[in-house]
DNA sequence: TTTTGAGTTGTTCGA
DNA sequence: GTCGAACAACTCAAA
């Protein structure tokens, strides 16, 4: 190994300077670097439309930082293994590391390029940064992973002991004079439309923004965390971090070592984040976790198929207020409050009896994060056939819910403003006001706002028969 | 091998 | 308004 052939640092979902082992383990080793991110033309599942953005502004937001401390970072888009390939070509670099990622189509890649390179005599490593344990690493007794969440995360985190956070690199020492492409050139934003802007104007992507929002996060709203997380009508309730998260712009150690201990509602904050780990296991040892049912014997439920109440979910028009808001959020800010998740999830399955796939795949393309992991095990839990799964008589009250959880009804004044004018008795279930409320409020139902595209009762009586039929 | 206790987030009904 | 029971067994994980 010479010191003078460079090393490369291939950047995936890791788009930090700061706890980044693969950066460290290259900064270490004194060799000139080459920082590459690869725009991969063979994923195994397209970002969606939302991640597209956030990874645009987030690479920017990486460059800028790369490019403060002195260093270069290479874009490119093709074949992960073909640029590789051209890139040592070109420099002589033998030496190359990644942090791991756990899709299986992603795994079946790093392998393929890791025996490659490794039977070329180069240097290959492979580093964990991305969860705070491997999923081979917390196993059972009898040795298979952990099905069901608690006795996971205890085991977890008896077993783990969390490093300090690395930090950042003082300098970063960059090869000169490769070849990059332009990151416009990459389309990730929506051509003519402007949507992009108005969801990018309630985030801010980037290392240094996705710090401090988590210590702002640290600061107070932690304290209450175990209440107020379950509050959509607070802005500050919740942290927040999962598109940094899902983009690698915070590691979990780093937030670990943050929280960690600091009392308060700090436990139930952290275990979290043991769900997003728990759903990465689940996705490592099923890699079909987005597409196939976990539990089987869901493959022969007799989901239905209504593309026009389907399409009034999506867009925010069931006439549930408490829904609506959340998919009108959903498709504002490119963001959603894990309750109403929850709730407009719930609703999709159990009220329009939809496939929970259909659902997984419109927040895969409207979520800014977009986590392969988190979104799909997320989906199955709701629907019953995921790990661990919500019993399937859990069905949740569409305006209960909102009752509950936004009481005022501030949530639903701002997202579904043509209710603003409801006093909050009727917010939540406006079909039950008298006439005159209505037209006081300005709100003809059926007109400017609709009437409940199905009946609460009937529909959740249909679903716990259908479930129930299903399971004989 | 068998047993035992436990399992994210809810709703409805009737007393 | 409030409280407990029913919803429904099943799977998981450890002893």
């Amino acid at each position: 190994m010479s010191k003078t052939s460079p090393a490369i640092i291939w950047f995936r979902c890791d788009l930090r300077l700061a706890d980044n082992p693969a950066l460290q383990a290259g900064v270490q080793s004194g060799k000139p670097l080459i920082l590459l991110y690869v725009d991969e033309v063979n994923r195994g599942r397209d970002l969606g439309g939302a991640a597209n953005v956030w990874l645009h502004h987030s690479l920017n937001s990486f460059s800028n930082s790369i490019a403060e401390k002195g260093g270069t970072l290479i874009l490119r888009r093709g074949q992960a293994a073909e640029i590789l390939n051209d890139i040592l070509a070109q420099t002589g670099a033998d030496e190359v590391h990644w942090n791991r990622r756990y899709e299986g189509w992603a795994r079946d890649i790093d392998q393929a390029i890791k025996s490659d390179l490794k039977g070329r005599g180069l240097t290959v490593e492979s580093h964990k940064a991305n969860l705070l344990t491997e999923p081979w690493e917390v196993a059972t007794k009898t040795g298979g992973f952990y099905k069901v969440f608690t006795p996971f995360w205890r085991a977890a985190r008896a077993s783990f002991t969390v490093d300090p956070a690395l930090p950042g690199p003082e300098k970063i020492n960059s090869v000169q004079g490769l070849e990059s492409e332009n990151i416009s050139d990459w389309d990730l934003l929506p051509g003519s439309l402007d949507w992009d802007e108005k969801i990018m104007a309630y985030h801010d992507a980037g290392e240094a923004h996705a710090m401090q929002r988590l210590t702002q996060f640290l600061d107070g709203p932690i304290k209450k965390y175990d209440v107020q997380r379950d509050r959509p009508d607070d802005e500050m309730g919740t942290s927040k971090l999962s598109p940094h998260l899902a983009f690698g712009e915070i590691s979990p150690r780093q937030i670990w070592n943050a929280a960690h201990g600091t009392g308060g509602d700090s436990d139930k904050f952290l275990s979290e984040i043991g769900w997003r780990e728990f759903s990465y296991t689940l996705l490592f040892y099923n890699p079909n976790l987005a597409s196939q049912n976990y539990k089987a014997e869901f493959d022969k439920f007799p989901w239905q198929s209504d593309s026009t109440k389907v399409e009034a979910w999506r867009r925010g028009q069931t006439g549930y207020p408490f829904v609506d808001a959340g998919m009108r959020e959903l498709w504002q800010t490119g963001w959603q409050h894990n309750r109403v998740r929850m709730v407009c999830a719930s609703f999709l399955i159990k009220h329009l009896l939809t496939d929970w796939r259909v659902g997984e795949a419109w927040y895969w393309d409207t979520l800014l994060e977009a986590d392969p992991a988190s979104n799909a095990a997320s989906w199955q839990w709701v629907a019953g056939s995921g790990a661990d799964a919500s019993p399937y008589f859990r069905i949740f009250n569409p305006f209960t819910q909102g009752e509950k959880f936004d009481p005022n009804g501030d949530y639903v004044r701002k997202y579904v403003p043509e209710l603003a004018k409801l006093p909050k008795k009727y917010i939540h279930q406006p079909w039950t006001a008298p006439e005159q409320i209505l037209t006081q409020a300005g709100v003809a139902l059926g007109k400017t706002y609709p009437k409940p595209i199905v009946e609460h009762k009937a529909a959740r009586e249909l679903a716990l028969a259908g479930y129930k039929k299903s399971r004989g």
